[in-house]
DNA sequence: ACCGTAATGATAATACAATATCATTATTAA
DNA sequence: TTAATAATGATATTGTATTATCATTACGGT
């Protein structure tokens, strides 16, 4: 048969493999000013239109996730990762996964009040600082 | 003798009075959009800078303080509480202090990391919805 | 009640992250 | 290799929360 539609095209680029790497291999949540330099050391003149649009799509196929944490813009993580919390350094402002979770959490809201999730954020000196 | 600087005014107006009183009365954090909603009851035509420029001055004075979500614009909520946390209803999105706390947050992070605070936002719904 | 001036209200200006525009570049099917 | 066009990069524009401006209002000491 001829086609339907158009086949959506979905090239693959530098820049889109060098943002999707510098994600992948922080290994932390990254702010898309920090996907930009990080992914730009492998595209020099990568542009920050071009790395809003890859975060864009990448949050909607799924392969990333955002990560929200109180004042601050919004960073990006691979996907895939089981319920965890994040740990923001005082000094150097990065953010780390925390695998753990405290776990009786649900008991902590006053009688009437339903807890179905919760978002919990450590700060203090990381490893390096 | 005369004086010998200006005597910094700061007159009471009803405008500042009902912002304080709407946020104490409301016993939650509130936005700045709900101060003006809830203190323009008591004062209407109360304009938005007015809002603004008296919350920022109970702030920098400490009678109240800001609170943050994540992803969500400034809260404020008299100062003066101990350590506590907060709640978020997915249906009104309003937020409802939690005054109790998990302790055994510090052994959370990894080693290396040391923990010296936390935020903790528990999500569901409230009472009311 | 009057006066000096702090505070207000309406609105313009600002800050800044995120998106849109569009000429140019570069990927991919042929 | 070439042609069609998706994607990029530079930059303009947008959206929105907050602040600045300034004429007007209204506290508060006299």
């Amino acid at each position: 048969m001829n086609s339907i539609d158009a086949p959506k095209a979905e090239r693959s680029t530098r820049q889109r493999a060098a943002i999707r790497d510098a994600i992948e291999r922080a290994g932390r949540p990254l702010l898309a000013q920090e996907v930009r330099e990080l992914a730009g050391l492998h595209v020099p003149r990568l542009g920050i239109a071009t790395v809003y649009r890859n975060i864009k799509a990448m949050v909607e196929e799924g392969a990333i996730k955002q990560v929200l944490l109180p004042g601050e813009n919004p960073r990006f993580e691979l996907a895939g990762h089981a319920h965890h919390h994040h740990f923001q350094c005082y000094t150097c402002q990065k953010v780390f996964d925390i695998h753990s979770c405290p776990s009786d959490l649900v008991n902590l809201a006053p009688k009437g009040f339903k807890v179905e999730s919760h978002d919990l954020t450590l700060y203090g000196r990381c490893k390096d600082c």
